[in-house]
Parts: C-alpha cells; structure tokens; sequence
RNA sequence: CGGGGUGUAGCUCAGUAUGGUUAGAGUACCUGGUUUGGGACCAGGGGGCCGAAGGUUCGAGUCCUUUCACCCCGACCA
C-alpha cells in the first residue's frame, strides 16, 4: 500500500476521553474510532490486525481439530427462553421485534445456538468428539463499557463449542483448547499466564482463564513465585499458615470492651494478633425469588472474597446491608460472634473449623469472648471457603509464595458439562442405544480485546509497537526526501520486491518531511521502517527496529536480504 | 442503576461567574512560495444551527426548564 493513497487518518491528539495507551495510541494511529459508547469502526489499519489475529487463530484450532461455522447474529428469544437465560443475562440481552412482532436478541454468545444447530443432526456417540467454532460480532449492552476496544458492547469474539459421550473425553479436549490457546498467544508475541477461574454465571465444573499481564488489566491474579500456580483472586486458594503467630493463653470468658468495634482496635486492646479474632461480615445474598441477610465469619487477618462467598450462598447476587437492617435482626454490629447461629445464617471460613484461642464478639453491646474454641462447632455450622488470599501467603501447590499482579483476560475455557445440552435436550445415542445429553465445553477468546491488549504490553511513549504475527503491515519504507529521485527510485524497486515475495510493505511516499514521517511510522508501530535518505549518496539505508528503537545500518544493495533474515 | 463531570470548527480547547459588534486560538485541511534527518516557515483561504427542544429578554454560546449524548468513580460484567 501506498502511504499517500492509504486511508490512515493519524492525529497528534487523543481523543479527550481516552485513558489507556491501548485506545489513545489505537485511536491517534488511526486504527479505530468511537461512533458510540462502547462502538468502535475499525479502519484499514485495525481491521488488518483484526485479520492477523484470525488467521492465527484459525491455523491454530486447524491443527487442532475444530471446524469453523458462523451463527447468525440475531438469534431467536425463544432459545434463550428454552435455555433459561433470558432473565439471567438480563439487560445486557439487546432485545427487539421484527415487523412480524417476533422476539429477537443480538447473540451476546451462542452457546444455545450452538446447540441448536447440534441437536438432531449429531445423534450417534460414533459422531463425537465435535469441535465447532466461530469468529464474529457479538453485542452485549454492558452498564458500563469502557477503555476502549477492552470493553466495548460490540466486540468480535472466537467462540468455540465442543460436544463429548463423556467428562473424560470433555477433560481430553479442555486441555487440548488449552494448548491451542496458548499456542495462539505464544504466536501474538504476549505476555500472559493461565489461571484458575470462577466459572460465573456460565456455569460448568471448571474453567481456566487466559491472562495478559498487564498494568492497566481489570482483573487481579495471584501467582505463585516457583511453580505454575496462577488463578484469578476470586478464584484463588492456599495453604494454610503455618508461621502461626503466639496464640493469646486462658480460659474462656466473656470480657468488656467498650466500643470496641474495629478488628485493629480488638487485636490492640488484647495485645493479639488479628489471626486470632474473628470478622463477621454481613451481606444480603439475592436468589431467584427472594433475598436474605447472611453473617460470613473468617479470621481477622483476611478478607471475605465476594464471588467465593456468592458461590458458598448458591445466590446470584450479593449486596451491603446497612446496620439498621442488622439492629432489626437483633445483631449488635461490631460485636456479632459465630456462637449465637439463631438470628442469620452463618458461613465459616473453611480456616476456622476447629480454631482455638479465638476472640470473637459476645452478641451483646461492649461484650467480647475469648478464647474460643470453634470446635464445638463443628457440626452445626457450615464451612466454606471464602477468604480472599493476601500476598505473600502460601502456594496451594508448592511452597513457595503468592503475588499479585493485573491482568486482562482475553480468554476464558469452559467445563461447561450437560447444562446447555440438558436444558435444550440436545441428545446422542450412546453404545447402549440409550439417549444421553451431550458432554460439553465452551472456549472463548476476545479478539477485539486482543487488539488492545497487545498494546497495552507492547507500546512507548511514541505509540504502537506491534508484534510479528499482529503488525499491519511488516516493513514500512521510508523514503526522506521524495523530491530526490534515487531515492524514490530506490523505495519503488525495494517496495516491488517485498511485495513480490509476499512480506506486507507500505511505502511512505507522501511529500512530507522526515521527522514527521517518521514520528508517523512510530506512532503507527510497524515492526521495521525502512529510512532511505541522505546516506543514500554513499549507497547506504537504514532499518529502523520498532520494539528497540535501533537504527541498523545496511547497503542499499542488502536490503531485501537483511530484512528477510529479520522478520 | 447510584455519585460526579463534559458537550463550542475534523481534533484539542478558550469564551459562560457579570447576556451586548461579524464566536476565537492551536492543530488539521485548501492555494502559492521557501524548506527537506525528528511532527518546518511565510502569505492567503475554506470550515460553526455553540448537543437538542422550549422559555426569559430589545438582545442568549452565556440565564431558566426539559431532554439527549459522551466520559469518570462505583455497582455489574466473557
């Protein structure tokens, strides 16, 4: 492509709203612009990226086995009704009529027209394994879509459904689409870390998540400092302490602590450590048809984590209570223990079965135990996990430590089992002739959110720097001064033979000056630029490399070989 | 959905407290000229229903009402 007939509208200023490089540096290259919130165009630049990643996403779950489809986008409600999910995707489902007055929603996932197209044309157990995907636009009305291409309501997704006579075969092809994924990500030249995942409102007995670490990346993760251990701190387990702080002495008693309300304040006014006192925590778990409050106790020294604690009251939604709502229960907030269970419903940490030596709060105004043994609860109360992990806690796999770091997610595989396949009675005969639903998993990938995620790890201050397998374009020419006619001469001949042995090349041959174009190219991100200039009176050219910034010097004679050996 | 903010030229913004010529700057764009290794310079030029609707006023970008859009924090979220 010509540089002066190409369609690449760069700015010197980002759009006033921008934040994050990703969409500052996408929209100032010319990659993409907002028509809404949440709505991107993808202009010739970014729509190219858009094209890399699908290609190696395609070859990759080529070699893998998977067949590509495409649904259509705007799906029937009445599959959503079948499988129930009309009202649990809620607003986010963008709903509207067609002139026959029927109910249609923009696919925000396909999982039930997956299985729509499945059923009764699969039925025999000699047809599976099958692995269908595709890669297209899917809308989800988000509260509140930001960053960019990160959260946008349109986005483009790879989806890929795969069908199974059985867990074990579905297990086989989860670590499969793993290594599938991870291979995609190794090609796009990113950072990333795969990690252990809530499975959310999908469902399904396990699911993994693909990170790419990143600064600005919404999510936190909790990695371990020697092994492979990695999971999504809504996800995230360890080994119990074992460097135990001295425990307080004594015998049980109750004790006035006047206003004593705060964890800080309890563990200074027994001189304790707070691993030693116990938090309650209340919140009003949302289920279906109604609500309630439940008190959720662990340790001082950890926080409840909200997913784990929603996945321990089987709710679907969690919220604050105010301590007005407690008072009317008769809870006294500050100093609510686990010994009284008549008034809410209680959920222990999974740590505090059979905790010793442990103050907790009297259930009267001012009063706190002590020296609690929590065995005696042993029976009667329900034990879950639900504490967030800290840093620097203890690998649940090795020995070694966790820390946090961000990441975007840009993948998420699904167990996903018999829940979509029950609920629209999507069947297969096994050997015994006997109707079986079918096995399943789900494995999603962001590829819009791809685009913006391999600038948020690959950029500088002067914009995109784009990967081998993601660049537009690999090598962009140069060409300084465009009234010197070796030098156009050159950039012509050189931009021919690229293009001839197939390597992706744009030659700047605008009428421009040098550190413009330059400042241009940088801004753009391709990986290498090709500087034909002043040198060229001694027969030299330079290439530039984008992710190091170095100028390589070469004979202009060379050019095609050098560049050959680099990308 | 709660809290906050912003809408003026393609883009980034001034102007709005205290209403008053023809609404400004930078940048981008067009013409001509000079320049040509780090977003050049000079001269000339085009471009605006001041988010929309209603109102107050002799007069509204500016005041009032309604409304829409976008952004940020939170809630929510593959």
């Amino acid at each position: 492509m010509r540089r002066s007939r190409a369609f690449i509208p760069t700015t010197k200023e980002a759009p006033s709203d921008a934040t994050l490089a990703s969409h500052i540096f996408l929209s100032r290259a010319g990659f993409v612009s907002q028509v809404a919130s949440g709505l991107y165009n993808y202009m010739p630049l970014g729509k190219r990226v858009i094209k890399k990643i699908e290609k190696v996403i395609n070859e990759e779950m080529s070699k893998a086995g998977a067949q590509e489809v495409e649904l259509s986008f705007v799906t029937p409600a009445d599959l959503w009704a079948e499988s129930g999910r009309i009202e649990k995707f809620g607003k986010e489902l963008l709903r509207f009529r067609d002139r026959k007055e029927n109910l249609f929603v923009l696919g925000p996932t396909h999982e039930e027209m997956m299985v729509d197209l499945v059923r009764n044309r699969v039925t025999s157990y000699k047809q599976l394994p099958m692995n269908l995907y595709q890669i297209k636009t899917k809308f989800r009305d988000e509260a509140r879509p930001r960053f960019g291409l990160m959260r946008g309501r349109e986005f483009i997704m790879k989806d890929g459904y795969s069908f199974h006579a059985n867990e074990a075969d579905m297990d086989r092809e989860f670590d499969a689409m793993e290594e599938a994924y991870k291979k995609i990500l190794i090609r796009l030249g990113l950072d990333f870390r795969i990690v252990e995942a809530d499975s959310g409102a999908i469902g399904g007995s396990g699911s993994k998540e693909l990170m790419v670490i990143a600064g600005s990346g919404e999510d936190t993760i909790a990695i371990c400092s020697k092994c492979e251990y990695g999971a999504n701190i809504e996800a995230a387990i360890r080994t119990p302490r074992t460097d135990l702080p001295e425990a307080p002495e004594g015998a049980f008693n109750k004790f006035q602590t006047p206003a004593i309300k705060t964890i800080d304040d309890l563990a200074a006014f027994f001189k304790i450590d707070p691993y030693y006192t116990i938090k309650c925590v209340a919140k009003r778990v949302i289920y279906e048809e109604d609500s309630e409050i439940v008190l959720y106790f662990l340790r001082g020294s950890d926080n409840l984590q909200e997913v784990k604690a929603l996945n321990a009251a089987g709710a679907l939604d969690i919220t604050d209570v105010s301590e007005e709502e407690l008072q009317e229960l008769g809870l006294i907030p500050g100093f609510i223990g686990p010994l009284d269970q008549s008034k809410a419903k209680h959920v222990m940490d999974i740590e505090l079965k059979g905790a010793t030596s442990m103050v907790c709060g009297a259930n009267e105004s001012d009063q706190h135990f002590v020296n609690v043994d929590l065995s005696i609860l042993d029976e009667a109360a329900y034990f879950y996990d639900i504490a967030e992990v800290n840093e620097g806690d203890c690998c649940p796999r090795c020995d070694g430590t966790l820390s946090f770091t961000k990441g975007i997610e840009v993948g998420h595989i699904f167990k996903l089992g018999t829940t979509y396949s029950a609920a629209l009675k999507a069947e297969f005969l096994d050997e015994n002739g006997k109707a079986q639903p079918f096995v399943m998993g789900t494995y999603g990938m962001g590829v819009s959110r791809l685009v913006a995620a391999i600038i948020e790890q690959n950029h500088d201050e002067n914009g995109c720097i784009w990967t081998k397998e993601s660049a537009p374009y690999m090598v962009n020419i140069m060409v300084s001064n465009i009234k010197e006619d070796a030098q156009v001469a050159l950039g012509e001949e050189l931009y021919a033979n690229l293009n001839n042995l197939g390597i992706e090349t744009m030659l700047d041959d605008r009428k421009e000056r040098f550190g413009f174009k330059m400042k241009d190219a940088e801004l753009i991100g391709f990986p290498y630029t090709v500087i034909i200039g002043k040198e060229l009176e001694s027969g030299l050219a330079e290439i530039y490399v984008r992710a190091t910034n170095e100028k390589i010097s070469v004979n202009a004679s060379e050019l095609v070989t050098k560049i050959r050996e680099l990308i």
